[in-house]
RNA sequence: GGUGGGUUGGCCGAGAGGCGAGGCAACGGACUGCAAAUCCGUCUACACGGGUUCAAAUCCCGUACCCACCUCCA
């Protein structure tokens, strides 16, 4: 089946078809590493994980890049007001931004380049643009480069806007623009900013404007035309605009698929205009699990736009809670890709489409524990549920929880041991019929934090 | 001013001309000493007003409300 996605250049679902057969390069926009990941950030990286692993399921060979935002105005601004040099701040947010993926099982990209490991490679493109006549530097001396939006007369292409429409930008400081639309492709450096927070260059000492890093890196590692470029639905417009018309002035023909997430707010409002310091990946991972939240994550389809509460949340893990609970009533099963329902792979084929492969999801664990309670086998089932999460991300069994579960062998193993010397004073109550001291022994577990299921082989216990 | 998106049952959330997505919650039944889990059943929704059509949540026109982007936000 041909898989088929959204491209917002062109505003309409589209057959996927790869630059070269067999292998997809996918650029996707990762974060500016400036302050703490919230559940907003991450669902661009669910996302396009999902997307990734959809891609590897279908047999392609993906390149999958994604990259990280190191140096820009609020890092320096940031740092600048904690008192720390920027890079310190850049790198502790990255290791942040990691351990959220990790929690989240969201595999690593092929690769994932620095902005500020790549500005030889942006001077060469800025080279390339103001040799084709689509850049000038800054007659003011200030070091600046800037595109030269009315030299190319395609910009606008990708969000269909006209230059002339745009409203001309607002920010203070257009020292030495031919026109105020024009975006800097080179900063030079100013006085206030830390020496360290500039490269040599040939139009003098300065940092990266903040969309050639992409433009460089893509080219770099995906070639000058790759397949899909991804990232969040504000980075359309000017991001995504303004890479694509540097790329495409310098003769690389870019991007042949346009992807974009969509939002999460809270109370209406964007996560990032909100104060959300509850939302923050560390502290929704105090009361959830990380596989909760990736499964309240892929359970909307990516480009609608999800209103987060802990409510839904709470709903989305106790859903999640019947899948996992039938996977452990059914036994151990392996994941096998032949053995994905039909509807899940349509359901996934057209735009990703996660909430009706959700769905489907659920009708396989019904089927599955019909089977269960008619005493029959269940195993096909199993088997589809499984596969069906690992495309997901989201197997319960992937050693990648682990890292969140932090379980403890030890202290398992001590309170096994004496949960279940409880649970056998139990079991000899409940054949001597004296449910009085059955429950009181109950009641002392459950008290504990513990919850006691009594199944056909007997009582098992888990911590609440 | 320009560009784009949204409004679906008690709640979350799919679908995009006909065939009741799915989940959560609730209620009834089965099973269980009681629970839990599970199964069966019940709850027939698409912002509003027109229109097109044999048939509209879905297409068209209008209205209301909400949201995003318009030069360094996932």
């Amino acid at each position: 089946m041909t898989f088929r996605l959204y491209d917002t250049a062109t505003r309409e679902v589209r057959d996927f078809v790869p630059l070269h057969e067999g292998e997809v390069g996918l650029y996707v926009c990762g974060l500016t590493v400036q302050s703490e990941p919230h559940v907003g950030h991450v669902r661009s990286g669910v996302n396009f994980d999902v997307l990734q692993r959809w891609l590897r399921a279908k047999g392609f060979a993906v390149t999958f890049i994604r990259n990280v935002t190191d140096i820009d105005d609020k890092i320096l601004i940031k740092a600048a007001d904690q008192g720390r040099p920027w890079y310190n701040l850049a790198g502790d947010m990255h290791r942040e931004l990691t351990r959220a993926y990790e929690s989240l099982n969201v595999a690593a990209p092929t690769y994932e380049p620095l902005a500020t490991g790549h500005v030889p490679e942006m001077i060469e493109l800025i080279t390339d643009l103001i040799e084709a006549g689509h850049a000038y530097p800054a007659t003011d001396g200030s070091g600046d480069v800037y595109f030269d939006v009315r030299s190319w007369a395609d910009y606008g292409s990708l969000t269909r806007q006209g230059v002339d429409d745009m409203e001309p930008a607002a920010d203070a400081d257009p020292r030495g623009k031919r026109d105020p639309r024009d975006f800097a492709l080179w900063k030079g450096r100013k006085e206030s900013e830390p020496e360290t927070a500039s490269w040599p260059a040939p139009w003098g000492r300065g940092r990266p404007g903040w969309h050639i890093e992409c433009s460089a890196m893509a080219g770099k590692y995906l070639g000058p035309a790759f397949d899909i470029h991804g990232g969040g639905y504000d980075l359309r417009f000017p991001h995504h605009e303004n890479e694509q018309a540097q790329a495409r002035a310098a003769g690389r023909p870019f991007a042949s698929y346009w992807m974009h997430n969509a939002w999460i707010t809270t109370a209406g409002e964007k996560m990032s205009k909100s104060l959300g310091n509850s939302l923050t990946i560390p502290a929704v991972l105090e009361r959830y699990r990380g596989i909760d939240l990736r499964y309240y994550l892929v359970s909307a389809h990516y480009r609608s736009h999800v209103e987060f509460s802990f409510d839904a949340l709470t709903e989305a893990a106790t859903a999640f809670a019947r899948i996992e609970h039938f996977l452990d009533r059914a036994g151990e099963v392996k994941v096998d890709l032949a053995a994905l329902p039909d509807a899940f792979v349509a359901a996934m084929d057209d735009d990703l489409g996660t909430a009706t492969a959700t769905a489907v999801l659920h009708d396989t664990v019904r089927e599955g524990n019909r089977a269960l309670a008619a005493g029959e086998d269940a195993s096909g089932a199993a088997i589809a549920v499984r596969t069906m999460l690992d495309v997901l991300g989201l197997d319960p069994a992937d050693p990648a929880w682990a890292v969140t579960t932090g379980d403890d062998d030890k202290l398992t193993a001590a309170v096994d041991a004496l949960v279940k010397g409880l649970l056998h004073e139990r079991t000899v109550a409940r054949a001597e019929k004296d449910w009085a001291r059955a429950d009181a022994i109950r009641d002392r577990i459950t008290d504990a934090g513990i919850e006691v299921t009594d199944t056909p082989d007997g009582p098992t216990w888990t911590v609440n």
